[in-house]
DNA sequence: CCAAAAAGCTAATCGCTTTAGCTTGGGGAG
DNA sequence: CTCCCCAAGCTAAAGCGATTAGCTTTTTGG
């Protein structure tokens, strides 16, 4: 019998594949074992343990979003830029919506966390330099703007808003609530 | 051997006190039968299923908020109001945090739902009926209201803001920041 | 006082995670 | 080119949680 030729790398993939398909609750070994070809403890010798994978899910996530909001940003300052991140977050979101949901336990208690969020928050950090906002004027904002930013995006992509209006005129108007509360010259 | 008196409300009691303790992971029929001193097949005489106890765990954690902010808008009017309205939603969080979290599935998709999220809905309405919003301006500035006050929350609640500033600062300028967002006369 | 519904219980099944221990493919050292 | 070793897979089995079936007993309405 040929070997699978699986790979922690391969797994998470497939673990990925799983949750956009069929949503976060659904990943489970058996059914990542299922996609990749593989009886279920042969995993063991990829993964360690179904919370570790979910870890490294969301890491896998954290890390995509990161570099793709700092590949955004580029080019851009201030409130360009940060419309930009926002759009560029939101649109994550939205192209892989259960996947969001994967972000987001235990975001710092993880240290593997900690080197992904890092970079995310440096992209921030860097955008709002633009409008001199350092040290805990910067902590402030950042915050703000991940309030704003994940408060949004985690109920559109949950379905939490029930009524007709569009989505996309509210987020504006957020973008806009946000601006507004940077330092202007 | 004497009854144990259960009803579908002590089921629900138990299973918050499970919760609140140990975290919504925590949360699983074998906990709460040990919590009432009853055996694991005895809930399903007031629950249903697990899923079941999870709806009704949101729903009324959902009750719970709605009667608070309701309360705590009363006599008050504008910027009063919603200032109100946003503490007093952090408040329950940071009391509960463990028990946010249960709120967060299925919003509007469960029935159940629905006549909680509506009366919440009601009140927010209400307050911004007084800055002259309706219709769609008025769901559009729900929905900030939303996004802002869950996003901080949930990111407070499950410990997001690794930096060590104040996160009651964090939140007066996100308050100032919606309240520069509606109408001003 | 009595019947029947409701509340509990035990036994058993099923799916999922995890551990233990065996087998073998395949690449590198000689 | 061959042989050895390790990593990748596998099967077997234990354990836990949810759920169903079916029995017993308390309680309560008539």
């Amino acid at each position: 019998m040929p070997r699978a030729g699986l790979s922690t790398t391969a797994v998470v993939d497939a673990a990925l594949a799983v949750v956009d398909e069929q949503g976060l609750e659904a990943l489970t070994l058996t059914a990542v074992a299922a996609r990749t070809g593989v009886a279920v403890p042969s995993l063991y010798k990829h993964v360690g343990s179904l919370g570790e994978l979910r870890v490294l899910i969301g890491v896998r996530v954290f890390e995509e979003t990161a570099e793709r909001l700092a590949a955004v940003a580029i080019g851009r300052s201030r409130d360009d830029a940060v419309a930009a991140l926002m759009h560029a977050y939101r649109g994550y979101v939205l192209e892989h919506p259960a996947r969001y949901a994967a972000m987001v336990p235990d975001p710092l208690h993880e240290p593997a966390y900690v080197a992904a969020g890092t970079k995310l928050l440096e992209v921030f950090l860097a955008v709002l330099s633009h409008y001199g906002l350092e040290g805990s004027d910067a902590v402030h904002a950042v915050r703000r703007l991940r309030a704003v930013v994940h408060g949004f995006a985690s109920i559109e992509a949950t379905g939490g808003f029930g009524m007709a209006e569009d989505t996309d005129v509210t987020y504006a108007q957020l973008i806009a609530m946000y601006l507004a509360s940077l330092p202007r010259d």
